[in-house]
DNA sequence: TATAACATGTAACAAGTTACATGATTTC
DNA sequence: GAAATCATGTAACTTGTTACATGTTATA
């Protein structure tokens, strides 16, 4: 996914930032969205600096452990604008990995799907909730996140309507 | 993504079938919901069947290559409807490639937005179409096929509504 | 007779995850 | 004094992709 180090560019963009932060922030603010992970996170750092985007300076705050403080460059700036654009036209298909297991639906009793189905909606329903009460972002971030709530009130609407199916077919 | 063994396995439970068959299948008729690429899919049937889940009968017409003909195995029926079960109450959240370069839209001048955001709508319109034209297929299958459609059309609305912003934000 | 379709694979690579390792500091 | 938080990483593994290799047969 070229979108991480776009988001990664981006974040930087703003404000300079050490690896455990830019962590934090995806992790609380952006969980959402996506789901980087520390390795990751520190892998794609290196990776960047490697390559000119981001340049580093060392921090310590008393004897805690040095902080490497990464910073946006011009070469930097000139990919995010780059990619920026190109991933902006681009529509990239989704795959549902629960679709698959949607195909096999008829091989269960209509109760036993009912009762797997609820699960699911469970789970959906407390996403929902938490995307409910997460802080409005500024700019186009909050966008992003509304986009996110309209896919999941979708999903919604859909396993209800899947759920109403089955129930039509126990009553005959 | 445990599901495309799940795939596979109920496949292959309604009819035996050989690697090139199975990926034949795949791209025309499934090419919506999955994207599996030839040698992932040899890849995998190699590795289940050195679990037992199918065997191998090999067949051949004329002079032609081998073709190496898998079958479901009573053990494999039972990792079918363990799979099955197990995906089937499980809720797995979808992340988008195409949020991530939302939230930095803002960076972008209107105009230049909804030009980039018009050629994606305009691949999404195509993918729509062509969706609203494969054939209805049998069961529960079609419901995959129908959750797939609800999606799009959501995005659909969801890009109407970002390019709809972008044309307010013009006027002021 | 060239090209598409049939049929199966291997090798090298890319991306990301899990589990592990390290050590300081703050909070309970 | 134990546990959580701060801070950064490495090594091994998993999954999947791309590009390549091979050879037959039907079709244009």
């Amino acid at each position: 996914m070229t979108t991480r180090e776009l988001l990664f560019l981006g974040l930087l963009r703003h404000q300079k930032m050490h690896g455990y932060q830019l962590n934090e922030f995806i992790q609380q603010d952006l969980a959402v969205c996506t789901d980087i992970k520390k390795p990751t996170a520190y892998y794609l750092l290196n990776k960047m600096e490697a390559r000119g985007w981001i340049t580093q300076s060392s921090e310590q705050i008393g004897n805690r452990p040095l902080r490497r403080v990464y910073q946006i460059t011009p070469t930097g700036e000139i990919a995010f604008q780059s990619m920026l654009r190109e991933s902006m036209q681009e529509y990239t298909p989704t795959y549902f990995e629960d679709d698959i297991p949607l195909a096999f639906l008829d091989e269960l009793t209509t109760d036993e799907a009912s009762t797997y189905l609820e699960t699911r909606k469970e789970q959906l329903l407390s996403e929902l909730e938490i995307m409910q009460n997460t802080p409005v972002h500024p700019g186009t971030v909050q966008w992003m996140l509304e986009h996110r709530l309209r896919h999941l009130q979708a999903e919604a609407a859909w396993l209800d309507e899947v759920l109403s199916r089955l129930t039509l077919m126990e009553e005959e």
